[in-house]
DNA sequence: ACCTGAACACCGTTCAAGT
DNA sequence: ACCTGAACACCGTTCAAGT
């Protein structure tokens, strides 16, 4: 409980107990890549520019990690660490999947950097299986049997996980570009001719309108009347 | 109706009618991108690759598309195509919104490399206006008004798009370290501490025997059902 | 044990020069 | 009008050499 009582390996340590000639380890490694992903989008994080920010040769990292690949999976595993930070199941079970959802993609859009480079990766450590464990907990409450709680959470998981990255993808875009995507969605659907798409004239207004929250939600809340229709049913 | 009556810039001929001398066009150049990507994967999608494929100099694509991103544009519009080709609106309103998100998908998981690159840049083009007008008007038959029939036009794109776009994330990733995850995730949630993670436990056997499709086909029926649903209680 | 620095095999894009 | 070839400013990764 002192905090240095092993000599198990630490990553602010090296195998000797002293701290590395640089200081560096995977954890300052790992907030450096944040930092950058953050400030100047997934496309800035290069081993070099790691290596610039950390005062160190661009090659000095890969004592600390194998390849870029296996910085990409560390990323991946704070981001789902942050997303389930403080986490408790809620009064009722859906307000609990709910919440879980909502945390899943609110982590992927609020770091949408790194949400865009881990979302197909995010390897089963602890953090996840806390998740699924209250997803599950959540669903067998509501009285579905094993089988249905394992579809309608991976149901509900892939739809998070889905909609986070593809809504990081978008905020991954140059700004530029996707501002100009924005005004000319706009456009476009306004003006498409009525004669050949009366529909979509129709509602054209209205699509201008919704944004992207709003849309998950819709998603979100249409799925989990049907599984509340559901579990009526079975109950 | 010729086919050749008009002296507008056509992709197989430059502007003198004649032939370039190497033959090479926007769609000569989509082709050959799109059989690079189908047979070695959305990162062996250079210029070098190109050139060397087309047998010419590897910027002289760069005559024909401004830069490697309008190349990517060009194959979002070749998989929106193929992804409506020969559709017709359904029976009725549920058979038709489910036609639709299975072919959004499936033109994803059928060219995954082509889909990780280009999903979220479906410019809007004539292919994606006739498939939002045949879903718009599958809600609108079933008596939605406007602006609800945009808000589930809107959530049942998104989510094709988005679950097409994971999958593809998915298929792409070299495929040991994919069938290495695989085998992992299946081991790891069998044997999570059954102690820690009790509801977990209870549904591990099940998890292992979801597939993607699965998945999909859950979500789907989930969004439709309430979908239906609410569509009764309008009218 | 860890870091450096050079080298290697790649990228996309620009631009003067050819035809 | 279109293509070539060299050049430029980048990548990730490897490896012998230092300390």
């Amino acid at each position: 409980m002192t905090g240095q009582e092993t000599s198990a390996e630490r990553p602010t340590r090296n195998r000797r107990g002293r701290p590395s000639s640089t200081g560096l380890n995977q954890q300052v490694i790992l907030d450096a890549a944040l930092a950058i992903v953050e400030q100047d989008g997934p496309h800035s994080l290069t081993l070099r520019r790691l290596g610039t920010d950390l005062g160190v040769n661009h090659t000095a990292v890969l004592r600390h990690f194998s390849d870029k690949d296996e910085i990409l999976r560390g990323l991946a595993e704070q981001l789902v660490n942050r997303a389930l930070e403080g986490f408790e199941p809620a009064a009722n079970w859906r307000a609990t999947l709910t919440a879980m959802a909502r945390r899943i993609r609110a982590a992927c859009v609020a770091h949408p950097g790194v949400a865009v480079l881990v979302a197909t990766r995010v390897s089963r450590r602890e953090g996840e299986f806390r998740g699924a464990e209250a997803v599950v907990a959540a669903l067998r409450e509501a009285g579905f049997e094993d089988r249905d709680a394992a579809r309608y959470y991976r149901a509900l998981a892939d739809t998070a996980l889905a909609a986070g990255a593809y809504e990081a993808a978008f905020a991954n875009l140059d700004p530029a570009s996707l501002k100009g995507d924005r005004e000319a969605w706009r456009r476009e659907y306004l003006l498409a001719s009525p004669a050949a798409y009366p529909n979509l004239a129709a509602v054209a207004p209205f699509l201008a309108d919704i944004d992207e929250e709003e849309i998950f939600e819709t998603t979100l809340g249409l799925i989990l009347d049907a599984v509340e229709l559901r579990s009526r049913r079975n109950g």
